[in-house]
DNA sequence: GCTACTTCAGTGATAAAGTCACATTCAACT
DNA sequence: AGTTGAATGTGACTTTATCACTGAAGTAGC
């Protein structure tokens, strides 16, 4: 059943009142939660799965911003709902999420009848605004090499991965090509094992964390 | 005398017990506001003069990531102040700057009491998400040369612009290698004139914007 | 003035990353 | 088995980053 941690501080009324209000949703994987240039129909409360937020460059290319799981708040939706501007990232379904879309009048609402709510809503945008910094830093400064075998950690450490050179492109916001390369390098160094579509992580050594 | 916009959507009560409990601060240029690792001491509603905000990465590289002017409201100290996380990055001011600091207590009352504020505040995040996403975007595809030449048309119109490469570099987030070998390439094409700490924008044209 | 010192700027050599163009390989479906 | 389209590999070249300097311009003290 639809759950988000936001709701429980609510009281009983308002939580039923709102949950009235709100429309429980389902997306398969691959749907398209938002794109860029629509506008904004309600606040996406993530209750299941997951969703990736990325923007596309006028260059064409991609990169991806940050992920929703569950518990989280879709805070890039707030934004457009308060100032009426458009969505500039592109919200997309990795695993089929389940969500509560609530309408502006009882986000409106809550913000007004609870703290709880009200606090919630703030640290979810204070951490989508700690995420973007440190993506910023990421990209502004970091070597490629280094962010492409932390990817590959973090994601790959309990299995292989199922992801083309294109997508991890995306993740990284970089170009195929950068990635093909650097998987090679990998294999090499019998680091990484490639197939089509597929990279199973065998000999990557966590790496001493930054000082 | 220290005005904000926020305020004004305030009820007459309201405005005069949150400015009681403010505090009307003011800053000399290069003033550091706040810096990395700091924890946040109250919400700083920015009445005049502005103030960079900038992070630097392990490498030890910087970048600004946005500026604050009048009128605005520092919403990265929201977080700060919600969460009690500490800082990621730092604030310099740049003209001197006047700013309302609303400590903690006030600043949960006037989320609890007006729509007006809470629209304010929200509008600001949406503003700051924004900012940091086409900055990623811009730092991950666009070239640097095209940055540079935006960058000094923004500032440099309407005369000189005193700044030495370093600084320029942290603006867009490179080396001052890369500055100094780009403008010296403009004044090659006489685009700029060049001198120490200062760059004259004599023959940029705006570029056609892109499409 | 002249000298010592510091900050700022210029530059060559090299490495990393991005771009362009195209070849190859693989998997799925007639 | 052959065709097709997506995924991957790679060479050549450009742009950007890094390292290691050199030189030039301002500043303070004598």
């Amino acid at each position: 059943m639809a759950r988000h941690s936001i709701l429980d501080s609510l009281s009983d009324t308002l939580r039923k009142e709102t949950l009235e209000k709100a429309r429980a949703m389902t997306f398969p994987a691959g749907q398209i939660l938002f794109s860029a240039g629509q506008h904004c129909q309600g606040l996406p409360l993530v209750v299941d799965g997951r969703v990736k937020v990325q923007m596309t460059g006028a260059s064409g290319h991609s990169i991806v911003l940050y992920r929703m799981e569950n518990d989280d708040i879709c805070t890039l939706s707030i934004g457009c709902l308060m100032t009426g501007r458009a969505y500039r990232a592109e919200a997309v379904v990795e695993d089929g999420a389940e969500a509560l879309m609530i309408p502006r009048g009882a986000f409106d609402r809550l913000m007004d009848q609870s703290a709880g709510f009200r606090l919630g809503i703030m640290e979810s945008y204070g951490r989508r605004l700690d995420d973007l910094m440190l993506l910023v830093e990421e990209v502004a400064f970091r070597r490629m090499d280094k962010r492409l075998e932390e990817w590959l950690l973090a994601r790959g450490a309990l299995g292989p991965v199922m992801i083309t050179h294109q997508e991890l492109a995306v993740e990284l916001g970089t170009a195929r090509e950068v990635v093909s390369r650097l998987l090679k390098e990998l294999e090499r160094r019998d680091m990484v094992r490639l197939s089509r579509g597929k990279i199973e992580v065998t000999g990557l050594l966590e790496s001493p964390p930054p000082a």
